[in-house]
DNA sequence: CAGTGAGCGAGCTTCCGCTTGACTT
């Protein structure tokens, strides 16, 4: 018989809050919640008053009925769980489910894992809060509706297993209208002006550059400037020294780490989030799913501490942040180390990384402002309107920059910061020369996968422990893809003038180069076009900050939940009535791109049975030729050229040892055909291109692959159908024509035939 | 397992949020 049992949602809080409570107290987790809707219906009984039928999913089972046991032995049941709607949802589960009495069951709540913190909890416990609860069951059921009245609306008028609900049908039409407004991007041309001034000082020359004030539209415009420059001279006309200063950011939460680590090391939003759940589970960090900017008392406490020892009193300063995303419910803290005097761990190499750049964010966060003075000088040109204007900065006191600065989506122009020779108004600088450079308008950036959960949190979509599958989800149906593009190349002009002449040149440059961005697939463009049709309240930007509002006055008990949806529903299913007695989605429709200079033949896109495919011929019952769309490729915008080119394939490269080799693209993507043997290209192979030697390679490779992947780690003279084999995922044992894995704390080469022999009985007994 | 594009149709798919392991040969 226990005491106390007290029930948290992650086991890892479990176990340090265990630590602070003492014996009285054993501390279980729930394992996040333990109830849902039931998976295989609707799981809501629309003509009883939308009634949910809640089932214990099959892998809660277990941990239900542990707790359960435990909550019979134990005097008094703490409900632990988040303070936010989700967990007092699952408060409220749990006592349905153990059968404790609403009225009277303690329900405690803390913001942080620190001592006092949660015997503070403790000393003052409250009771379940039912309209909260309520709020959580009016989500849950709006979702559901949405979901699974929407999806398979899809399923009959676009294809099967298409999904579609609040979150990820809007994340969705985020990057198709990104893609919208890349395409029909016009870009303009203009010419930007600078010059490099040098002047003599203390018998050194030092230079410094300058941009005009004013870009022209032509080459014309721009050279008549330069013409006017060869005879001009230069005035400092006007020096300005302004103080400026920089305040680091605030510590990290869910959406900003996944912006963050994606930028500097570039890793996905799930690698992000599996890499910092490891450093949770090892004490290192706090909870890693957020959207609290908050750090406790503690914390603050002690990375004063820190700053002040390592840099003095005058780096540090205390700051307490808000937070300012919609709908955050900051059940937690920030995300922060658990020790600060910690400032490195030890681990793999990205979870060192990753830990370091926690740190370093959190102690930068409780950092004194950098002091800067920027320093902007106006250079006048003798009988002309325009003027140069140098910039420079010069950091005064670096403050929390001496740690850490935030990185930037994408890089655009902008004019130079540097440090600036002192000049003074009158002061007649000598020039070297002035450049008038083509530049172009730049279209809107391709969404990252952090830059998407970042403008669905600035709307309110979605929360920190979705952000990673929602993308996962959107990219699994097939609606997005995330991909890297080579960029084009393309010349623009130069007109120099140097030495009193003016020449012109024109160079090269490579733009558009993409690294991991999302873009829309046909398919989910013509699912957001669908849907935007039929069911434009759901696809609104403002559906989830309207409903949340909605959430909120049944939280503070102004509204009843049943009113809340049957309201909703009362309008949401006419629409689905509407949209399954109209007509499909008009997927067949193909786009004609030009004729086959070859054939003669009719060039066209569409989509077909499998996918989008470009298509040559087959007007007149002819036989027609297809071609598979390559990934990122648009029926919107592919040109003739590309779409011909899809056509080159299967292609002999070359011959080896005799052999054909042949390269194509099959069920399992871009292979190498030879001598009967296939050899699945690289990622970063591309089928159209690829030559014969890096073929040969790859051959080579799957040789020596294949060579190793049948030798035996280890084999046993006394069992000889036993092995110990290397394969795909490490390490394992072969037995009889089945094969085992071994668990982790073997070292396979070590491993006896006794210890083989328990592993297998073991895993047979488990089946 | 290394393309496909005849037509029919049984049985299936699906949501968002809260949590971790288990599991692929």
């Amino acid at each position: 018989m226990h005491e106390n049992l007290v029930i948290v949602e992650s086991p890892a809080k479990a176990k340090t809050i265990e630590k602070f409570l003492g014996k009285d107290y054993v501390v279980k987790s729930s394992f996040g919640h333990i109830r849902d809707l039931s998976k295989k219906e609707l799981g809501i009984d629309i003509d009883k008053g939308f009634t949910p039928h809640y089932e214990i999913p099959a892998d809660k089972k277990k941990v239900v009925a542990e707790l359960n046991k435990l909550a019979k032995d134990s005097k008094t049941v703490w409900l632990a769980s988040d303070e936010d709607r989700e967990g007092e949802a699952i408060a409220w589960h749990l006592a349905q489910v153990l059968g404790l009495k609403i009225e009277d069951t303690k329900r405690i709540v803390f913001h942080e894992i620190t001592k006092k913190a949660i015997l503070n909890a403790v000393e003052n416990p409250r009771t379940i809060d039912i309209n909260r609860v309520n709020a959580q069951q009016a989500r849950r059921i709006l979702d559901r509706l949405v979901g699974f009245e929407l999806s398979p609306v899809l399923w009959r008028k676009v294809k099967p297993s298409l999904s579609a609900g609040r979150v990820q049908s809007v994340a969705v039409r985020l990057v198709v209208e990104r893609e919208r407004e890349i395409m029909n991007f016009v870009s303009t041309t203009y010419y930007r002006v600078t010059a490099n001034f040098y002047v003599q000082i203390d018998g050194k020359t030092v230079k410094f550059r300058a941009e005009l004030n004013k870009r022209f539209e032509t080459s014309e415009q721009a050279r008549a400037f330069l013409e006017k420059c060869k005879d001009a001279d230069f005035t400092v006309a006007k020096v300005e020294h302004k103080p400026s200063k920089k305040s680091p950011a605030a510590p990290f939460t869910t959406s900003t780490l996944q912006q963050e680590a994606g930028r500097k090391f570039g890793m996905s939003v799930s690698q992000i989030m599996s890499v910092a759940q490891k450093l949770y589970e090892s004490g290192y960090i706090t909870y890693m799913r957020t959207d609290s900017v908050n750090l406790s008392g503690q914390a603050i406490a002690a990375a004063k501490e820190q700053i002040v020892s390592s840099f003095g009193e005058k780096y540090s300063q205390v700051r307490n942040y808000k937070t300012k995303s919609k709908g955050a419910q900051e059940a937690h803290e920030a995300i922060r180390p658990s020790y600060m005097e910690k400032s490195t761990i030890d681990g793999t190499p990205q979870e060192k990384r990753l830990y370091e750049l926690i740190w370093k964010r959190t102690m930068a966060s409780q950092m004194a402002d950098a002091l800067t003075e920027r320093t902007v000088v106006d250079i006048v040109i003798s009988g002309q309107e325009e003027k140069f204007v140098a910039n420079g900065e010069v950091v005064k006191f670096d403050g929390f920059l001496r740690l850490y600065s935030e990185s930037v989506e994408d890089e655009t122009e902008t004019g130079e910061e540097a440090i600036l020779p002192p000049l003074k108004v009158g002061d007649k600088p000598m020039v070297k020369d002035i450049t008038a450079a083509q530049r172009f308008t730049q279209s809107p950036a391709r969404y990252s996968e952090a830059s998407l959960v970042k403008q669905l949190e600035d709307l309110g979509i979605g929360r920190p422990s979705t952000y990673a599958p929602t993308i996962s989800t959107i990219i699994n149906r097939g609606y997005i893809i995330r991909g890297n593009r080579d960029g084009v190349s393309r010349k623009y002009e130069v007109i120099k003038l140097e030495n009193g002449d003016i020449s012109v040149k024109t160079e090269e440059e490579t733009v558009g180069r993409e690294k991991n961005k999302l873009s829309p697939t046909d398919i989910g463009m013509l699912v957001t076009d669908y849907l935007n049709e039929q069911f434009s309240t759901i696809m609104d930007y403002n559906f989830t900050a309207n409903v949340e509002k909605e959430f909120d006055e049944i939280a503070e008990g102004k509204k009843k939940w049943v009113d809340m949806i049957s309201e909703f529903y009362g309008h949401f299913h006419p629409t689905i009535e509407h949209a399954l007695d109209g007509a499909p989605v008009k997927s067949s429709q193909s786009r004609v791109l030009g004729i086959d200079p070859k054939s003669g033949k009719t060039v066209s896109v569409k989509i077909g049975r499998f996918g989008p495919v470009a298509q040559i011929g087959g007007d007149n019952g002819e036989k027609a030729q297809f071609a598979s769309l390559k990934k990122g490729q648009l029926i919107a915008n592919i040109t003739l050229e590309e779409a011909l080119d899809l056509f080159s394939l299967p292609r002999t490269v070359g011959e080896f040892e005799g052999k054909e080799v042949v390269i194509g693209v099959g069920k399992f993507g871009p292979y190498v055909r030879h001598d009967g043997k296939f050899v699945s290209l690289a990622k970063t192979d591309d089928p159209y291109t690829i030559e014969l030697s890096r073929a040969i390679q790859l051959i080579e490779e799957k040789r020596l692959k294949d060579a190793v992947k049948n030798i035996p780690i280890k084999t046993y003279p006394s069992e000889p159908e036993l092995l110990v084999l290397n394969g795909r995922y490490g390490p394992y044992i072969s037995y009889k024509g089945k094969n085992y894995r071994l668990p982790k704390s073997n070292v396979p080469e070590d491993l006896t035939l006794e210890q083989c022999m328990e592993i297998i009985a073991k895993s047979d007994k488990s089946k």
